[in-house]
DNA sequence: CCTCCACTGGAACCAAGGGCAG
DNA sequence: CTGCCCTTGGTTCCAGTGGAGG
């Protein structure tokens, strides 16, 4: 036998796919030509940064915006236009994008930011102190012969700042040549930043509101474009990806990947086009799969609180926070986690919407209960929990 | 306003990975 | 090589706070 991936009919499928001529513009890391209804917000941060141009430090800059409103594809939008401007100039700047959910210490941060700029630096064993001082020695020596400007752009910064504090931007916004922009999905982030560290960051912030279901329609059909083979898509799949994913607080990247997997669907099934009832069941796919996703990612421990939230919805209990523990404990015995840790897994699952909680009162004798429902398919569940 | 349980914040602790000076 | 100090991610321990029916 041959090589699987040189199958004959998987190679025909390659070469004449009915439906796709290119995936890739639909992948949300995708970068367009030209960014359709983010122009304003680029303008605004090109108005900023235009200023390194002259030599000058730009301000620090904040961007705002719920989860696919174009933030970090505005950013690097911004970073490739200004890179080729200042090559044209002669003016030396780099612009380093650092995503906080990799690097999530300011010791992280910081030796990676070493790392890019040529000075090789431990991941671990130094001080936080000696990471700083080599990193601070990068501008200090001149080693590029010209003054250097570093942009550091710091997407879901609230991630950094909640885990170790606002001690970055303390260290970066010190440096005399280092601008920050920094990216969050949450308008409140500055509060985990005490008013020392605020005025010394002195920011201008910029708003990404949610696409609109046309604006939505706009960017897909763009990509749609590039990435459809011509008069495959039947003419009410997109308004329906828009106007679903406008129902999704206007999520860019969730109404891309609906336009994806129904043509997924569409090809999976040899159909000539792609009709709405494939955007329907993409929804389904998508939501199945980030469930089974999430889930069989998640840590022993994690797993087995849901396992334990599984059986006792089986039994058709009212699951409070205290049976949930005993739950928990028979099913993990010897290397169970105390009380207290069961919360954040409470926390940490309701957050990624696997369950609900909601606590009510009950009165003297009584007091409080905590009631978790199960806020997934059941069934989905417990395949997931139990085919890893 | 008391009471009981659910919940939270913070310090301390631990083990694993690593650098460096002696 | 050895001992000591560092970060990190996970945990435990403890001392609280909060809410509403009684």
């Amino acid at each position: 036998m041959g090589n699987i991936f040189e199958d004959e009919k998987l190679f025909s499928d390659r070469r004449k796919n009915i439906i796709f001529k290119d995936k890739r513009p639909l992948d949300h890391r995708y970068l367009p030509e030209k960014l359709v209804h983010r122009d304003m917000q680029i303008r605004q941060i090109a108005k900023y940064w235009v200023d390194v141009l002259d030599d000058v430090t730009p301000s620090n800059v904040t961007l705002y915006g719920k989860t696919g409103t174009g933030k970090t594809a505005a950013s690097k939008f911004a970073r490739e236009q200004l890179i080729e401007a200042a090559n044209n100039a002669n003016i030396f700047v780099k612009i380093e994008y650092i995503r906080c959910t990799d690097y999530t210490t300011e010791y992280q941060v910081i030796a990676e930011l070493c790392n890019r700029l040529g000075r090789d630096v431990p991941n671990r064993g130094w001080t936080k102190a000696e990471v700083v001082n080599a990193f601070r020695q990068l501008f200090r020596t001149n080693a590029y012969g010209k003054k250097l400007h570093l942009i550091v752009i710091l997407d879901e910064i609230d991630i950094l700042l909640d885990k170790d504090g606002d001690g970055i931007l303390y260290t970066l916004t010190r440096a005399d040549n280092i601008s920050v922009l920094s990216i969050s999905n949450y308008l409140d982030f500055k509060n985990l930043i005490n008013s020392r560290v605020k005025s010394s960051l002195n920011d201008k912030e910029i708003i990404f509101p949610p696409y609109g279901a046309d604006q939505l329609s706009d960017i897909l059909s763009e990509r749609a474009a590039l990435s459809f083979n011509d008069d495959v898509l039947e003419a009410d799949v997109i308004p329906l990806c828009s106007a679903m994913a406008a129902k999704e607080e206007g999520d860019a990247r969730y109404a891309l990947d609906l336009l994806k997997n129904a043509g997924e669907l569409a090809h999976d099934e040899n159909c000539k086009k792609v009709v709405s009832d494939h955007v329907r069941r993409a929804k389904d796919r998508i939501e199945h799969n980030k469930i089974t996703e999430i889930i069989s990612t998640l840590p022993l421990q994690q797993q087995r609180v849901l396992e334990a939230i599984l059986t006792l919805t089986k039994q058709k209990e009212e699951i409070t926070s205290g049976k949930l523990y005993e739950s928990y404990t028979e099913i993990s015995k010897k290397d169970a986690v105390t009380y207290r840790r069961i919360f954040d897994f409470i926390n940490e699952l309701e957050l990624l919407g696997i369950i609900s909680t909601n606590t009510v009162s009950r009165g003297r004798g009584k007091g409080r209960t905590n009631i978790i429902k199960l806020q997934c398919d059941e069934t989905l569940l417990e395949t997931a929990l139990y085919t890893i």
